[in-house]
DNA sequence: ATGTATGCAAAACATTTGCACCTGG
DNA sequence: CCAGGTGCAAATGTTTTGCATACAT
């Protein structure tokens, strides 16, 4: 029950916190914008200001409830963040996203900043390209 | 000489444009956003508008000449494309970036992407952290 | 000369914020 | 009841565009 995940982090159980939570949960595509979850939304004949959905969707990646990523383009997708940290392969027609894990690219990187002196907090590998079915 | 990089990928060679190519030429940063290639300009003297640095590094990312990154926060980075392909560490702090290339990683990506029946065109790592001289 | 480039101001975007009103506990 | 949440409209910051003028060849 998505309550207690609210709850857990100390935000009110509020209408537009649930909806917007159920739909990144329940939508086939993983990876969505602002704006689609705003549609989502209004599809639903839920009445949620795209402004709501924004201060929502930022609470919850203070919250580590969701996250949040740049692919190319101008605008973020959001995504639930159900613990397991993966890369992503983005196909730059149909907008498909597909998740992995590569355990040796996350090893080198480790030792690429080690080698650098660096300490990393976070990294993000994104392939773009033709899915299988675009090409 | 720049001359010669502008005329041929057929672009008229004109003063606004010289300059920004030296300013990413010679910059100590290698990696500068719109704006501070404007201020850049403005030092100089050179009373360039905004909207042309806009317009002219657009014109060099079409002509492969400059490399446009979007790294997390909300503006872009651009710098010389001198050809060879290399990922970037990220200091959250300084904004200092670090270049590298890790051949197992590139590899590992081919692989990843091979497996997915994925066609890649491009992709972007960044590892983001605190640079040596910021723990 | 003449097609391109430029500067400026205004537009377009995604995202954030101020504020009066509403709601969950 | 009352702190916190929401909708709306307006503000923001970055990037793009329309248009009259200026420049490269």
């Amino acid at each position: 029950m998505d309550k207690q995940e609210l709850k857990k982090v100390g935000l009110k159980v509020t209408l537009p916190r649930m909806k917007v939570l159920n739909i990144l949960d329940s939508a086939l595509k993983r990876h969505l914008s602002a704006e689609e979850i705003h549609n989502e939304l209004l599809n639903s004949g839920e009445d949620v200001g795209l402004a709501t959905v924004y201060r929502v969707l930022t609470q919850f990646e203070t919250a580590g409830l969701v996250k949040r990523h740049n692919f190319a383009g101008d605008h973020s997708v959001f995504e639930l963040d159900q613990g397991a940290h993966h890369d992503h392969l983005v196909c730059i027609k149909c907008n498909r996203v597909i998740e992995f894990v590569d355990d040796i690219i996350e090893q080198r990187q480790r030792d690429v900043a080690a080698d650098k002196g660096f300490q990393i907090t976070d990294h993000s590998l994104n392939i773009y390209g033709l899915c299988g079915e675009c090409q």
